[in-house]
DNA sequence: ATTAAAGGGAACTATA
DNA sequence: TTATAGTTCCCTTTAA
């Protein structure tokens, strides 16, 4: 139906066929065991060093704080002045070689690299006519406080947006969600996938019911009153706020 | 006209 | 008890 509906701009990349959420949920409750601790960047191993992960830093910002620090939130404003110069790698199929979940049995290579959605391959994503980079306005509100974070004194829930840009160095998620534009924060969802990607949240969190994009979707809306992350005048993209993305780099590079 | 996606109000829940 | 961060429903709008 919708498949190739949206030639436009390969919204849907890898098909991932099956993307199993048992497994994925175990790997990530395995992991979310080191990551929520510390980022440390053995957590997210292959996944950056694989060059395949399109993950660049535009500059890794050192913040002294992962989300289990006290006031993770000092964001410093400074824009690196995006230019969509992208790479925003056509989420075509992610080599089956850089899913580093293989050893879980998991890998969404039902994708078969073939996929065909890669259709215009990639090219859509350079003349990517972003559109008039929405002015982050930061509204007025302090923006100290719109990401109240983690006063942790233990564990603390993992947040939407952190989950979500796990999920983007994931490579054997690119089946549902990928960087456009990782310099500039901003990521898209597969129309294919998004609802098991959202289930997937929604399994984390332990929710009774299934999650479902559109709800998922909702809180993501939320997030564009509190500053975290935009909705960008695309199809199922959106975009993670500047200053949301430092500290989200800060996480792994910190530590 | 149909449909997927977007948007948002409002009540509700879980957690700190 | 209160605030936060969603979650769940449901309805309207927009765009293809």
């Amino acid at each position: 139906m919708n498949g190739g509906a949206q030639g436009s701009w390969g919204e849907d990349a890898p098909s991932s066929a099956e993307v199993d959420l048992e497994v994925i949920e175990e790997y990530l409750q395995e992991h979310s065991l080191e990551v929520q601790p510390a980022h440390t960047p053995a957590t997210l191993p292959s996944a950056m060093a694989h060059s395949s992960v399109t993950y660049s830093q535009p500059n890794p910002q050192i913040i002294e704080n992962s989300w289990s620090g006290q006031h993770a939130y000092e964001w410093h404003y400074g824009s690196p002045s995006e230019e969509y110069e992208d790479q925003g790698r056509p989420p075509t199929c992610p080599s089956p070689h850089d899913n580093y979940w293989d050893h879980c049995g998991y890998s969404c290579e039902t994708t078969a690299c073939s996929d065909s959605d890669s259709q215009s391959s990639g090219s859509q994503y350079q003349g990517y006519p972003y559109p008039p980079s929405p002015p982050c306005e930061s509204r007025s509100r302090s923006t100290s406080d719109s990401l109240p974070l983690i006063p942790l004194s233990g564990k603390r829930k993992e947040r939407l947006f952190q989950f979500l840009f796990e999920m983007l160095q994931t490579p054997s998620m690119r089946s549902c969600i990928w960087w456009v534009q990782s310099t500039s924060g901003t990521f898209q969802f597969s129309s294919q996938n998004k609802e098991r990607l959202a289930q997937l949240w929604g399994r984390r969190k332990g929710n009774r019911k299934t999650m479902t994009y559109q709800k998922m979707a909702r809180a993501l809306r939320n997030y564009s009153r509190t500053g975290e992350i935009h909705k960008v005048k695309r199809k199922l993209t959106y975009k993670f706020t500047e200053r949301t993305l430092k500290v989200l780099q800060g996480t792994l590079t910190a530590v």
